[in-house]
RNA sequence: GGGUGGUUAGCUCAGUUGGGAGAGCGACGGCCUUACAAGCCGUAGGUCACAGGUUCGACCCCUGUACCACCCA
């Protein structure tokens, strides 16, 4: 084995023998328990982010975990198509060869997609497998492959034939950019800077004026009424008159409404019911006019006065309000913070606009979704994020699934020249259905929202609309992980028609995890340029590299040079290459409850660190074990020490805490507890404490061989332990170590899962092993205040202390003196009086290092005194508790009695440390 | 405006039935001690956001306040 841990020379290798020997498919075992995760398709064309690592590392600890456990295990794997995203991609592409997607037209579009599908779709997937992802790959599904185009039709026809998808005309959120409606979600709305307006609106009989607010003028071009409270005193007179609206020339009523809040403005609302939602409501209750003034461009169309017409809509803003002004109708002006509705792809404010558009009717399916989460058939974790759900279950608004593009699912209905409507799975079909003989019929031009594909997806996946047996085995699955800001786009909807058309859960339980943000807290953005590439983490990369990434397709150059210096002072030597089990590590080592994480380098160092640190520990096994007996035959000639039966106790004790994490998804909890047994127990002490066992020509070989035992399964079992979490190390090390070990198997992969056997923990042991680090430490820290050179070996002179301690020193007293690096120890008599000495307390045991030629009188007095400050301070807390009558009277017994015996050792300690600080002193 | 989460060491974060505040990184001092300098040994550093309350006892439970983040209107 290299000196050091090169992850790249054994990553990318295991992962092809892993695909290639076919581990990753289920086990097919109907026998074992089923676990099942589908995973959140990824965009086909996108790549990996951090986002994307963080999720997909969990999600393969939880498969590997449940695999190793025995038991049928599917993870389902598959890319979305991912519709405005895609289509916006290639749009670019072509506009960079300077055509449209007009000039080629739909077929020859649609082509153009699906080949640049082919080139970049294996991108995210390739990635994928970087991370060690164990996917069913065999199973891969593609959003709009042709079973999943059969489940999306099936789906679509039926919720239709059930009057829960329906055509209508309605106010929807357009995006004049990408020339499509969006849905609700797809609106992002951000408080931005703008300004309010307040008009004055003057009534047709000449009696005066109504001073509206606004905050877009161009729509009064669209105003059909103005609005009061009906209860207003100021105005309720005037209801029923009407304004001559300015500019349009147009007579519009004066309507009452609870809706308009007194205090707002002048409390009189302008109407447009064509380009607002609250309007649009109001337009409906009071059979209002609507006059549609936006083109698909969101300029003002014919209906508008000529002098507007063909306006761009900020431009034709400005004129309104210039031509008002000029009437003097302007009232005021005053700067307003507004909610900007804009969308999420687009980033061009979206404007409510009149269209047909096809819609689910949500509210029926909504219950039923609601009552899976109410009564338990569906979980959150943390289950907070079940209120988020359920807040917006309840009031769920109609779904808009029709978006105006190209890329997508067609959706399956067709026209007759009436405009009458007909829906079938193909025109034939329909044609057939309704004796429609040879009239002409067109194919309905919109495509359905992607999500509403990716909302069959548990169960799309497995072959439905057949009733197959991967259904049967692996639905319900179990887990779905995802982040929050998914809840509504697709948990919801998974919910909703999973539930309608399986009548079962699409899955058991939801992982909720948080954002990865940079480590200052701030969202990674191209634009901030302060995106790490997984890839990049685990590769390494230099900063000239970084920094041309970072800046490439910037297209403000004052962005550009802020970028280039702030990557150039985070990464002044470009990123290592950490590898991928460290990357996953620090994942999981943050993954605490649903909250952001923040990603810090630095973490990510340390996690390398830790391979290595396992990296070389197996070197040390391994040179100490090959070529020796260490019990691998299943003999029983072997005695197990002190030392091992307490590495053997502890390590049930981490395993319990491990699979207790992993069972309720504290990854940081798993990561943590493992860390901790294997650099700080196994390594640090372990391992030290083996070696005078193994290189005393005087141990037996009984002890020396079940020293060997001990070391080769602990680590066989820390490697299984950890392999869920750091898959290509272990199995690396796991190859080398298994036969020794006394195991065998193709792959770690497949071995059991460690589980704790409570007979094998050894109070006993742990107790012995406890006084050792006790006296170890004691004499180390005599040793590193005064500066003794680790080579130097120290004489140890023990006084008082009980019985106990002396039966320990004789158990331990070879590790003592290898591992305080002792040049002698003896045990005074109570008589003896001792040289002069530095001294350290293990309990009640004195600690005495003779100070001969090692210590200075000033640097001991220092020390202890550092010691006794210590200690009193504490003293006076435990003394003020038990003088308080209270305490002693109402706090449990056994809590009153372990503050008694700490103050006892306490006081002992002091007075013992007092008298040496004396003695000191005197020299 | 409604809701959720957060505030613990310089930084990133643990702290699960209320009973002596922890880790990693960083800092400081000492070490190439035959697995590992990506390491070893030692040390320092915290009024647990603030104010009340409950309790013998509060980082933990309750109330309020401030600030941060996010979701919804």
């Amino acid at each position: 084995m290299d000196k050091t841990y090169q992850p790249n020379a054994i990553e990318q290798q295991w992962y092809q023998t892993w695909e290639e020997s076919g581990y990753f498919k289920p086990s097919g075992d109907t026998s074992a328990d089923p676990y099942c995760i589908m995973i959140p398709p990824p965009n086909v064309t996108g790549s990996l982010h951090m986002g994307h690592g963080f999720q997909e590392s969990i999600m393969d600890a939880l498969i590997r975990y449940h695999r190793m456990q025995g038991d049928n295990t599917l993870w389902q794997v598959g890319t979305d198509h991912a519709g405005i995203a895609t289509q916006m991609v290639v749009e670019r592409l072509l506009a960079a060869e300077g055509k449209s997607r007009h000039e080629l037209g739909r077929d020859k579009f649609i082509e153009r997609v699906w080949q640049w599908k082919e080139e970049s779709g294996g991108n995210i997937t390739r990635q994928l497998r970087r991370l060690g992802a164990s996917p069913d790959w065999s199973r891969e599904r593609f959003t709009m492959d042709d079973g999943f185009y059969k489940a999306v039709q099936e789906v679509f026809i039926r919720l239709y034939e059930d009057g829960l998808i329906y055509r209508g005309k309605r106010l929807v959120n357009w995006d004049p950019k990408l020339h499509t409606a969006i849905s609700d979600l797809e609106v992002l709305n951000e408080e931005e800077q703008g300004h309010l307006w307040h008009f004055r609106y003057p009534l047709s009989d000449g009696s005066g004026h109504l001073v509206v607010a606004t905050t877009r003028p161009e729509t009064m071009l669209g105003d059909t009424a103005v609005a009061v409270h009906p209860e207003d005193e100021r105005y309720k007179h005037l209801i029923g008159k009407t304004i001559k609206l300015p500019l349009a020339e147009r007579e519009i009523p004066i309507i009452g409404d609870d809706y308009v809040d007194r205090e707002f403005g002048s409390g009189c609302v302008k109407i447009t019911p064509a380009h607002d939602f609250n309007d649009y409501e109001m337009g409906q209750r009071h059979s209002l006019e609507m006059i549609n003034i936006l083109d698909a461009d969101a300029n003002l169309n014919d209906e508008v006065p000529e002098k507007y017409r063909g306006m761009e809509r900020f431009a034709a803003r400005s004129q309104v309000v210039d031509d008002l002004d000029a009437l003097g109708l302007l009232e005021k002006t005053e700067p307003h913070t507004l909610k900007v509705p804009r969308g999420d792809r687009s980033g061009v404010v979206i404007e409510p606009w009149l269209t047909d558009q096809w819609y689910v009717k949500t509210r029926p399916l909504a219950e039923d979704a609601i009552k899976a989460v109410e009564d338990g058939r569906v979980n959150f974790v943390p289950d907070n994020y079940q209120n988020m759900y359920f807040s917006w279950m309840r009031d769920i608004q109609d779904w808009c699934i029709s978006r105006q593009l190209w890329w997508g699912h067609r959706i399956p209905a067709w026209y007759d020249t009436d405009g009458k409507l007909y829906v079938g799975r193909s025109e034939e079909e329909v044609r057939e259905k309704h004796n429609l003989g040879g009239i002409e019929l067109t194919q309905d031009e919109d495509v359905l929202d992607t999500w509403f594909s990716s909302g069959l997806w548990t169960f799309g996946t497995l072959g439905w609309p057949e009733d197959t047996a991967e259904l049967k085995a692996f639905h319900p699955t179990s887990v779905l992980v995802t982040g929050f800001d998914i809840i509504f786009f697709w948990v919801a909807r998974m919910m909703m028609l999973t539930l309608y058309f399986k009548k079962e859960v699409p899955f058991h339980t939801v992982y909720v995890h948080g954002l990865v943000r940079d480590s200052h807290g701030q969202k990674m953005s191209k634009s901030k340029g302060n995106v790490l590439d997984p890839i990049d983490l685990i590769d390494g990369i230099d900063l000239e590299s970084l920094v041309q990434k970072r800046t490439s397709g910037m297209m403000q150059p004052h962005l550009r040079d802020k970028i280039e210096k702030q990557t150039r002072k985070e990464f002044p030597e470009g990123i290592a290459a950490y590898g991928t089990d460290a990357l996953r590590y620090t994942y999981y080592s943050l993954a605490s409850t649903g909250r952001d994480i923040r990603f810090d380098v630095g973490r990510i160092e340390g996690f390398r660190n830790f391979c290595n640190k396992i990296w070389n520990a197996s070197r040390y096994v391994l040179q100490n074990c090959e070529g020796y007996d260490c019990g691998q035959d299943g003999g029983e000639d072997f005695e197990l020490s002190l030392a091992d039966r307490w590495i053997i106790s502890q390590l049930q004790r981490t395993e319990k805490t491990v699979r207790e994490a992993m069972d309720t998804y504290r990854f940081d909890l798993a990561s943590q507890a493992l860390y901790d047994f294997v650099w700080a127990e196994y390594c640090s002490w372990y391992l030290e404490l083996s070696k005078p066992v193994l290189w005393d020509e005087n141990v037996s070989q009984a002890v020396k061989t079940g020293t060997r035992r001990t070391l080769i399964r602990v680590l066989e079992t820390i490697l299984r332990l950890a392999h869920p979490l750091m898959p290509f190390i272990t199995e690396e090390i796991w190859q080398r170590v298994k036969a020794l070990a006394g195991t065998s198997g193709d792959t770690i992969m497949l071995q059991p899962y460690p589980e704790a056997d409570e007979r094998r923990i050894d109070t006993g042991a742990e107790a012995a092993i406890a006084w050792l680090k006790v006296v170890t430490e004691g004499v180390r820290n005599i040793r590193g205040e005064m500066n003794i050179s680790p080579a130097k070996k120290i004489p140890l002179l023990l006084r008082g202390g009980s019985e106990e301690d002396r039966e320990r020193l004789e158990a331990c007293r070879s590790l003592l003196t290898k591992l305080a690096s002792l040049e002698s120890i003896t045990w005074l008599d109570s008589g003896e009086t001792a040289p002069a000495s530095a001294t350290a307390l293990a309990g009640d045991l004195e600690l005495l290092v003779p100070m001969a030629g090692l210590i200075d009188v000033a640097a001991e007095s220092a020390r202890l005194q550092k010691e006794i400050d210590k200690l009193e301070k504490e003293l006076a807390r435990v003394r003020g508790k038990l003088d308080n009558p209270k305490f002693v009277d109402k706090a449990p017994a056994h809590v009153v009695a372990k503050e008694k015996d700490k103050l006892a050792e306490m006081q002992s300690a002091l007075s013992r440390l007092d008298k040496q600080l004396r003695a000191v002193g005197e020299l």
